[in-house]
DNA sequence: ATAATAGTGTCTCTCAGACAGTATGTG
DNA sequence: CACATACTGTCTGAGAGACACTATTAT
């Protein structure tokens, strides 16, 4: 830019007013999964207040004037689940705005999705009178009815849709499943988060053989691996995650795997 | 939701009063890309005022009051492009909303990738002092330098730099290069089209092999596939898209395939 | 004929699917 | 020992990479 514009461009800021055009309310809502019993499993809040009073709810909240969507984001997910600063995976989604999401105002979600390894049970927040996690096949996402399944509030049960397959799908072509188990982590702890995200299971020895075959995937724990299960059985060797983010060639879901 | 919640529900939206949260403006950012000569361009706007006056942008503007983000991106596309209705591919990218990405005010942008075939040369619109196709090997949104290479102003040259690789990533396991070709297109038209966005060539024999072998991706075009090229040579079959979206295995860059 | 574009065939190697078997721990 | 969990081996077939070859048009 030459300096006669640059000089140009300050005259036109100091003299810029906000004006003619209309104003939204940006929020960003949370998908936390984790697994649970085998499970794959949200967090929720339940709304004290209205709209949507005593449903369910994505965690989430108002981005700040000063702080970016990312920030925002990490913010509540901290906030929601009581520890400190959130290292686990956290990516966007995709957002959400149309103009009758929230009857309320206009609000435009920006929803992302988080994966961590054992958080604490969460305590109810300030503006929920109740926290939990649901395992997704107990809530109404797609077109599966359930008898007891909660009342999602707004658009949630669509996001927590896309979120799912977000997650399904990376499981495909990156490492991300190891972000769901604590570190060391055996390989059949590694199947069962395939087998809860997926709903199948991959075979055993496929399984293993892509995992130990793609270098950087896992690594092998220094301390000898032991510590038996709970009830017996042969102690598993325990690994760490690898370097390595992405999968070459995927580990593709297929019709044949065992439905769990 | 019982009776009496939602009679409360009614009452509490009768004096609800937005107030606590600060105000942003909503954006929707284009990413559209065709193919012009062989190579991947995207169309940009050269910017009238301020800020980043003269630099080039993507096409864009405000997200109206009581429109969806996909009917203000659906707009902005017939607008800028000149066409009645956009008929092509859109989908949304991702959303950026760093606090200073716009000196003027707090903008979040929803962007955008739109795909079409043989889009008209566009013309300048209100807030554009010009608009072209630039092939993105011109443009700097990697790393790699280029003497001659425009000014992109905002966060634009990250919004492309994210969208190719959407669309490169997409290639991969959808059936989306049909919708860069206007139909009936000869398999070496889509060949093309994996070329212009990869980079590379994948190998010819293979290429076919793997279209073809795809149920669904395309059928044959009625018509009697002829119709020489220009400077003679084979007349090539012709094909219209098939019903498939996804491909299954998917058709993967590799390292060995030819720089163009 | 030559050039140009379109299309076929085939050998090989990697890798995934399926499934049977072996190893090592606890009670 | 039975049982439970962890791990290994192997046969087979689908499909991708590499590359050589044939076909049909215009000039």
């Amino acid at each position: 830019m030459s300096p006669a514009s640059r000089r140009g461009e300050r005259a036109f800021l100091a003299n810029y007013r906000p004006s003619e055009f209309p104003s939204f309310a940006v929020t960003v809502d949370l998908a936390v999964f984790t697994i649970r019993q085998g499970l794959l499993s949200a967090l929720l809040v339940r709304r004290a207040g209205h709209p949507y009073q005593g449903c369910w709810a994505l965690p989430g909240g108002f981005v700040h004037a000063k702080e970016s969507i990312e920030q925002a984001a990490h913010r509540e997910l901290a906030e929601e689940t009581g520890v400190a600063e959130f290292t686990g995976h956290l990516e966007q989604l995709r957002t959400y705005g149309d103009a009758d999401r929230d009857p309320r105002m206009r609000v435009v979600s920006v929803a992302h999705v988080a994966l961590a390894p054992n958080l604490p049970d969460p305590r109810a927040g300030g503006d929920a009178s109740g926290a939990r996690w649901w395992p997704l096949e107990d809530l109404d996402i797609d077109g599966t009815e359930h008898a007891d399944a909660p009342l999602l509030a707004f658009d949630h049960a669509q996001i927590l849709f896309d979120a799912r397959e977000r997650v399904r799908a990376k499981l495909e072509y990156t490492t991300l499943a190891t972000r769901f188990v604590d570190e060391p982590f055996a390989l059949s702890d590694l199947r069962r988060v395939y087998s809860a995200v997926w709903g199948r299971s991959p075979d055993l020895g496929n399984f293993r053989r892509k995992v130990l075959g793609t270098e950087g995937f896992v690594v092998p724990a220094q301390q000898a691996g032991t510590a038996a299960g709970p009830s017996g059985g042969r102690p598993p060797a325990l690994y760490r995650q690898g370097g390595a983010t992405v999968l070459h060639p995927p580990f593709m879901r297929t019709s044949h795997q065992v439905r769990m």
